[in-house]
DNA sequence: ATAGTCGGAATGAATATTCATTCCGCTATA
DNA sequence: TATAGCGGAATGAATATTCATTCCGACTAT
């Protein structure tokens, strides 16, 4: 047993909507995979509309600060502020994929309330700030940012779907390659 | 009044499809879209089903046709195939942005037949051949073939989501520079 | 007229949500 | 220490709603 259901809460739908998207999970689903009552989960959450929008600013704010935490500002050294978010961002997929998946797939959905849209553009205004200044400093080519976040961000999230279907095998050896292959993507060649 | 109501009740599921997932859509949203009566649609479809997998694999087959038409292997010249690949890509979006969103968000749905799954997968083996091709003349980096798709293909698909909420606006110049950034991000340096 | 097509109300299954009841742990009292 | 009483948490059956699918009367073209 464990001590709080809120979590087990959380953790179920974090799975189920990751992998079956909002529409496609069933309240009672999350109950059988969380242990709990169905009328359990409406101790905890007003609707299943409040649960996604809880359990989606749970997500951005944990891959926030993971990659917020440490963060190289001091020398601004663009290049090396590139590999710390992608050193992070494989941390976090690594250790929360569904999270990252959760994220991806739910970002923009319709029955995100202010709140969570708000959290998740400003995640991507710390990246577009990065950018910014990339391109200041004549490392970063000189494209609209969003459209860099979305080569960069595109290509990392659609590798992990792929890696999680088990066509590709997560090795060092490729996340570097990865890496690279996106710093050279949105480098100044 | 168009003459057929099926290429109706199929554009009218895309659009849904592409915007509010499969299990967003209802079917007498579809009818309603369309504008035929909801039990029109089993005149067409056996059932939901059966229509997402009809228009799965029509769109896969027009992606797939729009993108070998033509297609340079005489040469072999890589930098001219991928140019011709993604020219040929922004021409699908462009024309059919549900179409290319909707098989982008559905490849991999657990409601799609083997012949959906069969035929996405011959489309993204011919993808792999070619970069196979290009590894082995040394002009495309030696990472595995599937993740050189999922990087190029992640960051062209989220940038035409990104272009569809309006916050990117789609100039010949930015596509020229999103064609250059992918070519980059996968080439030998 | 009639065969074929259509629309949309009707149906029943599935789903979100509610609520009467049970359960559990704590405290006050003897 | 033993126990009865209390209050909040949990439950899952019951309810209300939504949805995929069916069905049949109306319509159309021949």
């Amino acid at each position: 047993m464990t001590k709080n259901k809120q979590e087990d809460i959380l953790d179920a739908a974090l799975l189920l909507f990751a992998t079956r998207g909002f529409d496609g999970t069933t309240v009672p689903m999350i109950a059988e995979r969380a242990k709990v009552g169905a009328g359990t989960i409406y101790r905890y959450f007003e609707n299943k509309e409040s649960l996604v929008n809880a359990l989606f600013q749970k997500c951005v704010m944990e891959l926030s600060e993971t990659i917020k935490k440490d963060f190289p500002i001091s020398n601004g050294d663009i290049r090396e502020q590139f590999r710390h978010i992608f050193k992070r961002m494989f941390n976090f997929a690594k250790k929360d994929i569904n999270g990252l998946l959760f994220v991806d797939s739910h970002s923009g959905a319709r029955y995100l309330n202010d709140q969570s849209k708000k959290l998740f553009a400003d995640f991507l205004d710390f990246l577009r700030i990065l950018l910014e200044n990339g391109k200041k400093q004549g490392m970063i080519c000189q494209l609209p940012s969003e459209a860099l976040i979305s080569i960069v961000y595109g290509a990392f999230v659609r590798l992990y779907k792929v890696i999680q279907t088990g066509v590709l095998e997560e090795t060092p050896e490729l996340l570097k390659g990865v890496e690279e292959c996106c710093w050279n993507a949105i480098r100044v060649h």
